[in-house]
DNA sequence: CCACACTATGTCACTTCTGACATAGTGTGG
DNA sequence: CCACACTATGTCAGAAGTGACATAGTGTGG
């Protein structure tokens, strides 16, 4: 019934109330970096989650020509979170157009596709750095009944993506030098 | 102006000729895991395609009701697709519904929750193995130039991508035992 | 005091993707 | 000889996601 998004909604509002606007912030830089929307859509999910019960909000003034809504989960949507959560996943689709391209880099120049490489591994390496910061600031691995459990477990997820996808671009760039 | 799709399906064209049929089972498991597409957006790109110039097909007698078309590239689809080959991708939104479980799983019950990634361990551990024997199939990896360069580069990802997953996945159940 | 960034909600046209429906010949195994 | 799987192309409704447009108050720095 409700989509993948819906949740990801549910479960930013289960650590606690925000507007839309918070909503779309959360999620700007992925949700701990595995999910993401833009505002149009946040706003209009909400929609359909307020009609279906599983949250509700309270019209505050605020800046612009509307009000502006607090939202918050309902019982009913702590509920279909929290089944939703422990039910397989199914199967996404994995689309990457980094590696479409690798699908097809034997045609073009090894000079420029290496380039490609380098810059991405730069981009990898920050990213990794990135979020080594930001597990220092946590002790070590939280409670898993504890809320920041969810964000050190993705935080995690994406640390260890992040060295696979370095390592691997290190090993494009070598590659792609040896035949130079 | 040509879609993502597109590109990957010229990248498969660029191998040898295709009708639509071949082109989506080669993306049903995705073209070397990471792009994939259902026959009938293949369809329609394909007519896209040709229209653009950028492929083109002879039809021949086939079952079905009409008759079977085989596409090729163009010299004009061969330059789009080398062209965008080395552009740098564009940051694909990261959408991953089970790290998103994650994010919300200090709501349920932990047994379940270990379940789940207990149940998904086994499923990244034996497709680790498929890869792995797939790899024994290339005796090293070949030249830059080769076209199985790029299947040999993409298969690296898969099988750097599979390490990574199943190691987060083991600990995450590490975690969830430890408190139960 | 003005410009600008930020907060805040919403609509709309468009593209992309999914899943179901529709149709039909060919080859294989029981 | 029949059932079934495979080859093969296509349409269509609807869901999901993008990017631009529209509107307006509040706070900060120069």
């Amino acid at each position: 019934m409700t989509s993948t998004l819906g949740y990801a909604i549910l479960a930013v509002l289960a650590r606690g109330e925000r507007t839309g606007y918070d909503i779309a912030a959360a999620m700007r830089r992925p949700v701990s970096y595995f999910w993401t929307a833009r505002h149009s859509q946040i706003h209009a999910e909400l929609q359909k989650l307020a009609a279906g019960g599983l949250v509700a909000f309270d019209a505050r003034h605020g800046p612009g020509p509307q009000d502006k809504k607090v939202y918050r989960l309902t019982p009913e949507g702590g509920d279909a979170l929290r089944a939703w959560v422990t039910e397989p996943p199914r199967e996404r689709p994995e689309r990457d157009e980094l590696v479409l391209k690798t699908y097809a880099s034997w045609l073009a120049d090894p000079g420029l596709v290496r380039r490609l490489f380098a810059e991405q591994l730069r981009v990898h390496e920050e990213r990794l750095a990135e979020y080594e910061r930001e597990e220092e600031l946590f002790g070590g691995p939280p409670d898993p009944g504890d809320p920041r459990f969810g964000n050190y477990a993705t935080l995690r997820c994406g640390l260890g993506y992040e060295r696979h996808r370095a390592e691997w671009c290190r090993w494009m760039v070598t590659q792609l030098s040896a035949s130079l």
